[in-house]
DNA sequence: GTGACCACCTGGCCGC
DNA sequence: TGCGGCCAGGTGGTCA
């Protein structure tokens, strides 16, 4: 096998991001920033680096939450709305310990720690609201409901894809439909609805919606529980590792055996993104 | 309104 | 051994 397509990259998805953010809240909350250094400035959108730190300085965090993919750090009345995108990740170091090559921003404490915010690939994002702003804004405004959601029924769907004619993977991919589905996710989820992945999604019948909202909820729910999903080396705050790669029936798992019927696992592409699926269960 | 495509960015891998 | 090129990923922007 070409070992090219062996390798697949890690990212923090819905379940990834929740680990953070219950890992960070036992170590930020009610700690001060006193200084912030940003070595790349290309990840805090629409305003300038001196405006970012002169929002954050002094502020304390009160709260972190979560929305689809996205942290929320609740800072007094500022909040931090921070996307890891492909690789980012949050450390908590000594005020003493080196930086390393891709910590982009530094948050000083007064109590003597920091918060580093790493990202091989500088593809994550920070924005700056006010709190009372926080989900009448982009990006959040934008994101539809979350698996767990009861919004999220068959006629809410139903309608979301009566005149979207591209395919169902990418349908739910896209985060103003449902929002937290990411690529892993999305393969699981149509494995187990027996879904291909390329089935027009207005051609899907009611049972085909419930299904996929029934196993988006089964499928993150049991990621959230192990802690998201350990691909390569992926890794949230302190080095805390998913499980849930353990559970995975068809992603990442080019000509394994399906656990079902036998057949080899495919992989393709649907609209440039990697793409797995058993070629006889998900006709 | 919809869908296709591109940019962003870098580590790892393959082929030469 | 070293170099060039391809690939992976989520999201926002642009264009038809």
């Amino acid at each position: 096998m070409n070992q090219k397509f062996i390798i697949t990259k890690k990212l923090p998805e819905l379940p990834e991001v929740e680990t953070v953010k219950e890992t960070l809240k036992n170590l930020i909350i009610n700690k001060t920033i006193r200084d912030i250094d940003v070595f790349y400035d290309g990840i805090i959108k629409d305003i300038s680096v001196e405006e970012f730190k002169k929002y954050l300085i002094d502020k304390t965090f009160t709260n972190i939450k979560r929305q689809g993919k996205y942290l929320i750090f609740i800072l007094d009345d500022i909040a931090l709305i921070s996307h890891l995108r492909m690789e980012g990740k949050y450390f908590i170091k000594s005020t003493l310990e080196d930086r390393s090559k891709h910590e982009h921003i530094i948050f000083y404490f007064t109590d003597g720690s920091t918060l580093r915010y790493h990202d091989t690939r500088k593809f994550g994002t920070m924005d700056i609201r006010n709190i009372e702003d926080i989900y009448d804004t982009a990006p959040i405004n934008k994101l539809g409901p979350e698996p767990f959601d009861k919004k999220l029924t068959v006629s809410y769907l139903s309608a979301k894809l009566k005149n979207k004619s591209i395919p169902i993977k990418s349908a739910l991919l896209d985060q103003t439909i449902i929002t937290g589905l990411g690529n892993i996710y999305v393969d699981e989820v149509l494995y187990r609805c027996k879904l291909n992945p390329i089935t027009k999604s207005n051609t899907l019948k009611k049972a085909d919606l419930s299904n996929i909202i029934k196993y988006s909820s089964i499928v993150l729910d049991k990621a959230i529980k192990l802690g998201g999903t350990t691909i390569r080396s992926y890794t949230s705050s302190l080095g805390v590792t998913g499980r849930f790669q353990n559970e995975l029936n068809v992603h990442t798992l080019e000509n394994e055996p399906c656990k079902v019927c036998q057949t080899p696992i495919v992989k393709t592409k649907v609209n440039g993104r990697g793409t797995y699926f058993c070629p006889k269960c998900q006709k």
